[in-house]
DNA sequence: GGTTGACACCTAGGAAAACATAGTGTAGGT
DNA sequence: ACCTACACTATGTTTTCCTAGGTGTCAACC
């Protein structure tokens, strides 16, 4: 699963897993793993400035923690952010729906 | 449905859509627009690069016709381009998977 | 006491894809 | 004469994701 394997989608995953509650970013990356059953072991390269690009489009809001002498930065969602997260998931069912029609009737390999 | 839809995903739907015949670029166009649902209304800013990506890297293979004084390059699917089309097809259906274990639990607005 | 590994963050830069824009030319209708 | 649909090409811009580094804490092990 090299090469970009998210194309426009990652702002979905990241507004999706901040949606039962604030996290920070070490965390998102794990527990995005986790959901995903390793299908989304996403970099930190990738991760942290999504993050900081959706915090200052106002999607996020953060705030800096301190745990056990690491600090933290613990990342949000804002109205804004729930709001956008709506609209990502049916613009990604839209989405997901039209590559499903233009799949339907190509013929698998073997299958009769 | 603005900014960069596809991303990563537009060689799975040129493969798909030339998996039933030999087809030439704008009716490719028109095609993918149709099995959409207009959906997928891509400029041909997008197609036509992307199809000669696809010959060059040898998915595809393309000839000269002329159709009533218009001159076409029609495309057509190789081995390996069908092969391609399986394996883009495969990882299509992960990662679609993928995104649906994410989005899973996420409760939408209204639904109790 | 030093090293390793998990934790936790950051940024600069590059590659590539998708798109915008503009141009070329034919055919057919009004 | 003009416009629309057809059909392809070339060039530039923007955005996104990733690579590749760097900083620092803490716990465990040797």
């Amino acid at each position: 699963m090299s090469g970009q394997a998210l194309k426009g989608h990652l702002d979905l995953l990241l507004l999706a897993v901040l949606s039962d509650g604030a996290k920070h970013g070490y965390l998102i990356i794990t527990e995005l793993r986790e959901r995903s059953d390793d299908e989304f072991d996403l970099p930190e390269g990738t991760v942290y400035p999504a993050l900081h690009r959706l915090a200052k489009g106002g999607y996020l809001s953060s705030e800096w923690t301190v745990v056990q002498g690491r600090r933290r930065r613990t990342y949000r969602l804002t109205d804004k952010g729930r709001g956008a997260l709506g609209e990502h998931r049916l613009a990604w069912q839209s989405f997901s729906d039209a590559i499903g029609s233009v799949l339907k009737g190509v013929p698998w390999p073997d299958t009769p």
